[in-house]
RNA sequence: GGGCUCUUAGCUCAGUUGGUUCAGAGCACCUGCCUUACAAGCAGGGGGUCGAAGGUUCGAAUCCUUCAGGGCCCA
């Protein structure tokens, strides 16, 4: 095969991504092997790819490639979330659009436009994971509103409704008054905004409700909102507050409604905050609520769903609730009630997803009892380690919610979703029935109707039944993705669940801790009794260089396509690892994926050079020997610390740790030790095992970098499917000679010294070097041929004493000499010295007065106490070689 | 306001049970090289009072206290 003079990423990836797809490799079924699961967190429908996705797939996919290459049978089950309020939201922006009223719309008839919208915007960011060379397993490729995943959600919602898990309660929600659904609290995104204080007076009267008060004019109150005195039932003092004691038992006037509510008294308000007199607007504030609960007050909602005022609204009904308060507030400063206004800075709750302000609204709702559900849940992360978060400091969040959990809101009032399988029959508070499909509804509902009334009534028939209107919450759907991706809830035995299930890793962001990851350990220990995933490894947040999170409104974030096409998904890919350590967020810098992409030109460079070389039936020298014996040491001793980075999931240490493995070892040492002379050919021996080593580096990075790898590896030799690097076998531990690892230390050390005097007097690497030395650390010779090589040194002769009017350097205690024609500058060879000697000696006495510390002596370990005596003898010897030295030249 | 967490070189980060020359890595920077795979490269080099102040200890980047300043989650 041809070998092109440049990379070219282009060619490469889409070669061998379909080469990929057309043998299959991605693909699992069940069989003998251990299995190795990934679920994808699926990616909004509608969504398109984005630095975050980015990073979390190249994650999963690095798994998964590495678990493949292990040999076992790794499965990655791609997929979609329906994203319900995202989705309606952009099908009802595009409705309007097309000048078309989600309310003029049936039901099915929106339905039908919402699924026309997602065949056609759907699925597009699978087509990126693609580029990415993400190894998913297309052919599982699920989505949350599929056939079988709706299925799962019905199934789930009966079954935990007939356990009595589920219930129907009427609560204060968070209403989004733009989409006009309930959101749950995670939801809801407080933003510190500036509003206004209003202070306003109420008429007070007697407990008749009539006759006003002798000597008591009115009272004042301070609120946000004077659009909802409309709905107030009640004013609430403190009953320690001595400034209203005459207002006990009287009762005030609401202004314009002129409502007569009643005075309550509570702890609960702060005398400190505003006038001390607190409004109480029981359907329009959660504490109000509770207050009123309390008092048994009247509840008046004086909002339509939109948040525009109803008929308690008076003349202002119809009206949007900002459009209220300017009006109502000039209305109350016109007829006097407003005494004054003033800043203030309060904290809104707004929609995430609309941006909207929300309104506490009450209304019925569908809930799902937590506090049974988490104990399991609990105990499988924080407790027996069942579940192990990378990092482990979101344990503690995690415990801190679990701890604290709220029943679940599960209802939302939307359509794009699994529609609640409730059917009302009736009126009554309890007349609906929980089942799968209406027919069976049907028959509970006449078996209900039996048994609580005592009359014999006709029988209901289907057309009697009404099926509750709003869906299911997103998550209420995406909690069971591990085990409906596999068909385990609707067939809780079959083959695929119980070889996958549970999973291994999961890779996600920490935004999601509570909305997905936690609900899946729920879910997981409540339906399989069994964890669904062993690690959960949190990504960091991706931001750009000014620390800002990178978002579609600040447009901060770069195109990921256009990144894959400049760097190359290799380069890409590394560009993220680099510096994506667990749970860190990521500062992202265009500049890691140039450093990606020269790392895989490096590569790509190393492979030209070594099949370039004309190979003959020649003996191997003795530094090619050597060299490779080091190397092989060398990558063991990396693989060893590279399993364990893995093992911690410090992946982008893991990859460092590569990076330079390949980089300084293999190219600048290992190719530079064997390279033959130019125009030469190279031994068998060696190319031999040179090759052997490039494709052991080759396993390494494929994970990381799949398209470059397998590129190289099919230019080096004919390969057969089965012989894919996609599939090869991940290098196993062996032995490591440290002996060989430190002796080539030395040798470095040593030839940096030739390469620094080379340097400081311009000698140019053509110009071959005589170098002399006193060995007196009695280092072994074998690695002189290793070193004359890389410092272009003719000779080393073995001196017993110094050499005059040489320069010299030391390594360790052994002193080198390299004489040169000219004069040597004795006074900076001196000074040189000098300042080696001054350090070591400091160095020395700080050894010392630690060793002669008898508590040290008799306190640090033996261990220590050992290292610090060799560090002594070695100091001694090198300050002796440099006294010599010295002595020699003065 | 409550909980969690962080602060180490210009930048991004390692630094495990306190103890190897422990003060590190990569990038960036500076200097010299178009050396025959790669200038997307090679070789060499400089750079930090480990946020501040106390304390525990033979010994602290590491443990404790206080303070300062970030971040995340929740209310």
């Amino acid at each position: 095969m041809e070998i092109p003079s440049k990379y070219d990423p282009q060619i490469a990836e889409n070669r061998w991504y379909d080469y990929w797809m057309d043998h299959k490799y991605f693909h699992s079924t069940p069989d003998d092997r251990e299995p190795y699961t990934i679920v994808i967190p699926p990616p909004n429908v509608t969504g398109i790819l984005h630095m975050g996705h980015m990073l979390n797939n190249t994650l999963q996919d690095l798994l998964t490639r590495r678990a493949r290459m292990m040999g076992k049978n790794a499965c990655w089950v791609p997929g979609m979330d329906h994203a319900s309020i995202a989705t309606e939201a952009k099908v009802v922006a595009k409705l309007k659009e097309d000048g078309i009223n989600k309310s003029d719309l049936t039901r099915d008839e929106f339905l039908k436009h919402a699924w026309e919208w997602t065949d056609k915007y759907g699925g597009v960011i699978l087509e990126q994971l693609k580029k990415l060379g993400c190894s998913c397993d297309w052919d599982r490729t699920a989505f949350t509103m599929d056939e079988e995943r709706y299925a799962s959600v019905i199934k789930v919602f009966v079954d935990l409704f007939n356990k009595g898990q589920i219930y129907r309660g009427h609560r204060m929600v968070n209403w989004d008054p733009e989409a006009q659904t309930t959101l749950s609290d995670e939801e809801v995104i407080y933003q510190e905004k500036q509003g206004l204080l209003y202070y306003l007076e109420y008429k007070v009267v007697e407990a008749d409700g009539k006759t006003p008060p002798s000597g008591v004019g009115g009272l004042t109150i301070a609120t946000t909102r004077p659009e909802t005195i409309l709905g107030d039932t009640a004013i609430c003092i403190n009953p320690n507050d001595e400034r209203f004691k005459h207002l006990k038992g009287k009762k005030a006037i609401v202004p314009i409604c002129n409502r007569v509510i009643p005075i309550i008294e509570d702890e609960y308000v702060d005398i400190e905050f505003g006038t001390g007199c607190l409004k109480v607007t029981p359907a329009h504030d959660l504490n109000d609520k509770t207050l009123g609960e309390k008092h048994k007050l009247e509840t008046i909602d004086i909002f339509n769903a939109d948040a525009s005022l109803n008929s308690f609204g008076m003349h202002y009904e119809g009206k949007d609730r900002f459009v209220v308060r300017k009006e109502i507030s000039k209305e109350l400063e016109e007829i006097g009630v407003l005494v004054k206004t003033e800043q203030y800075m309060n904290n809104v709750g707004t929609s995430e997803r609309t941006k909207a302000v929300i309104e506490p609204r009450l209304s019925d709702q569908w809930f799902l009892k937590m506090e049974d559900l988490v104990k399991p849940a609990i105990n499988g992360v924080l407790k027996t380690d069942d579940v192990k978060f990378f990092p482990k400091k979101f344990e503690n969040t995690y415990r801190h919610w679990m701890e604290n959990i709220r029943d679940w809101n599960i209802s939302r009032q939307l359509w794009w979703g699994q529609q609640i399988p409730a059917y009302y029959y009736g009126d009554g508070q309890n007349d609906f029935v929980v089942a799968e499909t209406i027919e069976e509804a049907l028959r509970l509902a006449n078996e209900k109707r039996s048994v609580t009334s005592s009359g014999v009534e006709k029988p209901l028939s289907i057309d009697d039944l009404r099926q509750d209107e709003d869906v299911l919450d997103t998550w209420f759907s995406s909690w069971l993705w591990p085990i409906s991706v596999f068909g385990g809830i609707t067939n809780p035995e079959n083959e695929e669940i119980n070889y996958y299930y549970p999973t291994n890793d999961l890779v996600t962001g920490p935004d999601i801790l509570f909305f997905w990851v936690a609900r899946m350990i729920i879910s997981g220990y409540e339906y399989r009794d069994k964890r669904p995933f062993e690690n959960v490894y949190f990504t960091g947040l991706v931001r750009d260089k000014q620390r800002r999170k990178m978002s579609k409104s600040l447009g901060n974030s770069p195109d990921a396509l256009k990144l894959i096409e400049k760097y190359g998904a290799d380069g890409v890919r590394v560009g993220l690892l680099l510096s994506s350590a667990a749970g860190n967020d990521l500062m992202f810098d265009e500049d890691l994926c140039q450093q990606g992409k020269n790392f895989a030109n490096k590569i790509w460079n190393g492979f030209r050079l070594v099949k370039g070389w004309q190979v003959a039936d020649l003996p191997q020298p003795e530094a090619s020997k050597l060299g490779i014996a080091w190397y092989q040491s060398k990558f063991n001793q990396t693989l060893v610390e590279i399993e364990d980075h893995f093992s911690k999931y410090r992946i982008s240490d893991a990859l460092m740790a590569i990076y330079k493995l390949v980089w300084d070892d293999y190219s600048s040492s290992l190719l530079e030790i064997i390279k033959p002379a130019y125009q030469k050919p190279i031994d068998k021996t060696t190319f031999n095992q040179i090759i052997s080593i490039l494709e052991s580096n080759l396993k390494l990075l494929h994970p990381f970098m799949p398209f470059l790898t397998e590129e190289v590896w099919q230019h080096i030799a004919e390969r057969t499917p089965e012989q894919a690097l996609i599939i090869a076998e991940w290098p196993k531990e062996a032995t490591v000679n440290s002996e060989l690892i430190s002796g080539f230390d030395f040798a470095e050390g040593v030839i940096s010294g030739i390469r620094t005097i080379r340097k400081e007097k311009n000698i140019p690497m053509k110009e071959a070097l005589a170098v002399s030395v006193l060995n007196k650390g009695k280092v072994s010779k074998n690695w002189d041929a290793v070193i004359k090589k890389l410092t272009n040194v003719s000779e080393i002769s073995y001196v017993d004493v110094a050499v005059d009017g040489a320069l010299s350097f030391r390594v360790k205690s052994n002193e080198y000499f390299i004489p040169i024609s000219g004069a040597i500058d004795v006074e900076a060879e001196i000074a040189k010295i000098q300042e080696e000697l001054k350090y070591t000696k400091g160095f020395l006495i700080s050894v010392q007065k630690k060793l002669s510390n008898e508590r040290f002596v008799n306190n640090a370990p033996d261990k220590v106490i050992e290292i610090e005596r060799k560090k002594q003898a070695d100091a001694e010897a090198k300050i002796e070689t440099l006294e010599k030295s010295l002595a020699s030249l003065s």
